[in-house]
DNA sequence: GACACGTGGCA
DNA sequence: TTGCCAAGTGT
């Protein structure tokens, strides 16, 4: 296997780091007293949730559970009532098992080897490479969509990434780490801020690019994409929407919720079931007796 | 690897 | 108005 000659990426490292020096966003994850149990929360609220909707919600969070052992007595209902419309609750469930798991095999202190916080609920590839990097300094590649669509233009040359991440997409992301473990912990940082403020999706501000000189994609006459149709997620009518109708029901009431009061949620009885069955195997609503429901005591 | 999984803002 | 998009993970 031989990779194709790619521009340099080491000639991106400055340009990219006095970019962010000059132009982060101030956001109260990124500040210093922010620890390691804030990075996570950050990063569990900011999967697929743009950071504007995020930063209430995590004002909230942290406030009520400042430590993981907090969070980790609760029970889980609070966890998914908190995490009030963020969307795919499944994370409030992941992110509350992950600080009892905190509690139970790491003394209450998040983990700070990417191993250690792989093997956490809702921690992936990418989480654990943010936690690692953002709050212990660690050199990682941490490759999410703001990074893999930074590369896919300044080094590969393409309009977009690929849809669904890549090996491809890993291997680039390390082979462009910085050396120095400091330096590469701003470059993940940077290298995403990138990605959110000026080399966006749909409209890439290319004039205020750091790196619009050395950008393969601007280099190359930024040829459209034509790569396959994404796949455009609709939501009116599915499953999802019942959850999320359900759920809201279940989170505004503040005990159990009778059969009736769901039941008017959504017309169509087999869908709204089926929707019902999916949130009670997920384990975000509890079944009680007499055909009441509330969220997970 | 494809698919399921919420929600809302914006061009 | 409507489709696209948003710091992904688990199965």
């Amino acid at each position: 296997m031989s990779d194709s000659p790619l521009p340099l990426a080491s000639a991106l490292h400055a340009p990219v780091l006095d970019w962010y020096a000059g132009n982060a966003r101030t956001l109260p994850w990124r500040e210093p007293d922010a620890g390691p149990w804030a990075v996570m929360v950050s990063e569990f609220m900011l999967q697929q949730t743009p950071v504007n909707r995020v930063l209430p919600a995590y004002a909230t969070w942290l406030r009520r559970w400042p430590k993981p052992v907090d969070l980790a007595a609760e029970a889980p209902g609070e966890a998914v009532r908190a995490w009030d419309r963020l969307g795919y609750p499944r994370r409030a469930l992941r992110l509350h098992a992950a600080a009892q798991a905190i509690v139970a095999e790491h003394g209450g202190k998040v983990p700070d080897s990417h191993e250690a916080l792989l093997a956490l609920p809702g921690v992936g590839t990418y989480t654990a490479a943010a936690i690692a990097s953002f709050a212990f300094g660690q050199r990682h590649a941490v490759v999410d969509t703001n990074v893999r669509r930074v590369f896919a233009r300044a080094l590969t040359g393409t309009a977009q990434p690929t849809i669904s991440p890549t090996a491809a997409d890993q291997r680039l992301a390390v082979s462009a780490l910085p050396e120095d473990e400091a330096t590469a912990a701003r470059w993940a940082v940077a290298t995403m801020e990138l990605g959110a403020l000026v080399c966006t999706a749909r409209t890439p501000r290319c004039a205020d690019c750091p790196i619009r000189a050395r950008c393969a994609w601007v280099l190359a006459g930024s040829p459209p994409y034509d790569g396959p149709p994404r796949r455009g997620q609709t939501y009116e009518g599915t499953d999802r929407q019942v959850r999320g109708r359900l759920l809201a029901v279940l989170r505004a009431a503040h005990g159990p919720v009778a059969k009736p009061s769901l039941d008017a949620c959504w017309p169509d009885d087999v869908q709204r079931e089926r929707a019902l069955d999916g949130l009670v195997a997920d384990g975000l609503v509890e079944p009680l007796d007499n055909h009441r429901f509330r969220l997970p005591a």
